[in-house]
DNA sequence: GTCTATAGTGCGATAGAC
DNA sequence: GTCTATCGCACTATAGAC
């Protein structure tokens, strides 16, 4: 007999987002979570360390992706061009059939401030290791900084018209535009569109 | 006798900032904070939705001084123009005497995760308030988010620099910088510079 | 103003893998 | 034997309900 089955932190993935879904995330307990996946409580705080990071599983390999891009950009890229590549090159994770699960985390996420701020977190915390990969390519502050940042919004930003109703196309069309868009703006020349 | 001292909630803000500073934020408890200020725990959550909160006092009227700069700006500035308007601005509620304070301050979030996260709360929730007000003068989307995002990261690493170490001049003249070095590294044409 | 649910921690015991 | 995953219990503090 075993003592417990594998794969611990993929069930109590599951069943909090699950129950987040259902009943909202105030609404339910560690407990249940962690009898629902058939653990205890303590068990489930020691794969998580708190309520919230549960529903941000893979983050790091998310984040990775994005690295992964600026590795593989030309030498010569300037911020800016790296950035786009880091954040184009992980579009890879968010295929279009997984358009629809992307949209029910989110809505889990939107419907509770405290997974926002969490979420911030993430996202924060992805522009710095974008500014340190880029620093680590002779790109100096603040110029590495302001891409980082820029690439972050840029990605938040497609993220969200991807998975918006009746959203068709890919993530990675969004972003080329976003991208485009934000060379119009910051155009330091006056332009006839607003 | 009067039953209460006036002003509650100055004296629960600097109970609590002193004793973050000094204990910590994770190791100071509400029923210390309410102490120190003479009230109770119960009076610290009528006027404080959380622990957090306390520490984020006249946050409204820091983000109405973005939005002033918006509606003092020309009405044909273009979105950037704007934010630029906006956030330049806002640099008056931190004149060089602040400094120390808001380093200090600053400090205390730096210390502690939640404080963090809190933090990127209220500049996410800012960076909406200046994209709706660039809406209402006529700018769209996606240019008006992207604008205002922009603008947003512009400050924090301004602020960022204006209370580093050995840091002296004044908030203003580094957001002028960091404008400039947008520009800079979103012109799409090749430029000598990296 | 009191009472309570529950998030989260610390420490220790136990069960299995190796 | 070591190492790691799980459970059990006691505990504190936040935050909200009554």
């Amino acid at each position: 007999m075993v003592r417990w089955e594998p794969g611990a932190v993929e069930r109590l993935h599951s069943a909090a987002l699950e129950l987040y879904a259902t009943k909202g995330f105030e609404e339910t307990t560690v407990a249940e979570i962690a009898q629902t996946a058939g653990l205890t409580e303590r068990t489930f705080f020691r794969h998580f360390a708190d309520k919230r990071e549960v529903i941000f599983g893979g983050s790091e390999l998310f984040q990775e992706g994005f690295l992964d891009g600026i590795v593989a950009a030309p030498a010569d890229a300037k911020s800016l061009e790296t950035v786009i590549a880091a954040v184009t090159g992980a579009a890879v994770f968010f295929p279009d059939d997984r358009r629809a699960s992307s949209r029910q985390r989110t809505r889990i996420i939107a419907a509770n401030p405290q997974l926002q701020e969490r979420e911030l977190q993430k996202m924060s915390s992805l522009a710095s290791a974008i500014a340190a990969a880029l620093r680590e390519r002779g790109i100096r502050e603040p110029a590495a900084t302001l891409a980082a940042e820029s690439g972050v919004t840029v990605f938040r930003m497609s993220f969200a018209q991807w998975i918006a109703d009746g959203a068709e196309r890919s993530l990675i069309d969004i972003e080329r535009d976003l991208f485009a868009e934000l060379r119009l703006m910051t155009g330091s020349e006056a332009q006839p569109t607003t």
